[in-house]
DNA sequence: TGTACATCAGTGAACGCGCGTTCACTGATGTAC
DNA sequence: TGTACATCAGTGAACGCGCGTTCACTGATGTAC
């Protein structure tokens, strides 16, 4: 029976991909704010200067925690979109419902991770060839109100919707983390803003 | 001609005040993050521990620069709707135009104390006896949209628009001064949130 | 196949810093007699 | 009116801390010959 001895190894492997996904777990659990540089390096095991190989500063790593939590909510969105299926008035008003949703239900679950990422640190200067802008979530909100408008259900002009419905998605999302409106009220926003959206059934 | 030795007194005068008044400037200049209650201290002239007379730590006194704050938002806000007179469609209109542009404004103008007021420092804790959740600023928007609804201007049922129009204000002043979203679609949000709340001219 | 060597990714000690908070103290104030 | 004294609002030194970053270094790796 041989003995193995599991060995550390000297060279981690990808040290750069572990900084940042231990940084992205600290910054969810504790905050931005509350996340040094020393304590991601320890929690993986590495000295701290050993980052320094890999990230140009700190900011550079808490940036590309940003990028990871954006890619996090476009996926929820997207996801969240996706599963709605059909083609009709009501899945077209459901879908939008849904992904507007999931946008709030992502703050609500990572409050931590959504301030970051909006954050002054992260949202400003976006990963080199990306505008945040043009993020996915926003996107995929942009696809629900074409579908919408596609079927002629749009009560106002199509241009300039997409920003008011991020706008109002983003908002309250932002005033839930932090307690000035309470989660009860996702659903009746969701509602109302179908209700100013979406043209009444004629019959 | 006698000769007056100017005397800084041993007791300050008010220096809740003073401390409360120097945080909220620094705060207003360079972010919550960046202020310290030694910093503070040192710009009234006095020693840090002084503060602890009149703060029972450094979380009271920035809870007190976020109370401050909202009650700048409010003021901008309410001054703003007021500026607009007359009661017909024209300035009811322009007085929700001009409510969120105010609101908006303060968001750029004072970024720093914008994100303090609604950050996680301040905004769950409200100041005793006050909910953040009926701001002034947040009523001033639902009395602009009392106005349309008076005139029966609204396409919409009015319960729920406070709250979304207040979402998609504060969202857009969010994205916006964290350089997400470009000043310049101000006008055109505050444009498409009027062509969709306001029923149009019948004519 | 074996060896010299350049390269790269680690280490750990140190620098220099500012922070919030506590503590024993003292100077000023105003009130009771 | 004068004085003793309690109260309060200051002081300044110290505690203990963790931080980002730099530096000279060393261990591992892989490639050229």
């Amino acid at each position: 029976m041989a003995t193995v001895i599991a060995t550390v190894p000297y060279h981690h492997g990808d040290l750069h991909e572990a900084l940042s996904a231990e940084a992205f777990e600290q910054v969810r659990a504790k905050g931005g704010d509350a996340v040094s540089l020393r304590a991601v390096a320890q929690s993986v095991g590495v000295s701290a200067s050993a980052a320094y190989h890999h990230f140009p500063d700190k900011t550079a790593l808490m940036q590309e925690v940003g990028h990871r939590g954006s890619l996090e909510l476009d996926r929820r969105t997207l996801l969240a979109a996706d599963a709605v299926r059909g083609r009709g008035r009501r899945a077209a008003t459901e879908r939008l419902r849904a992904c507007g949703a999931a946008y709030i239900g992502f703050a609500q679950d990572e409050p931590h991770l959504f301030r970051h990422t909006f954050g002054p640190d992260c949202a400003g200067s976006a990963l080199p060839g990306e505008k945040t802008k043009d993020s996915a979530s926003y996107r995929t909100l942009g696809r629900c109100l074409d579908d919408l408008d596609r079927l002629g259900l749009l009560g106002a002009p199509r241009a300039g919707l997409d920003l008011m419905i991020w706008s109002a998605v983003h908002g309250f999302a932002s005033l839930l983390i932090e307690g000035i409106v309470p989660a009860e009220a996702t659903g009746p926003l969701m509602a109302t803003m179908v209700s100013v959206l979406v043209r009444p059934p004629t019959r």
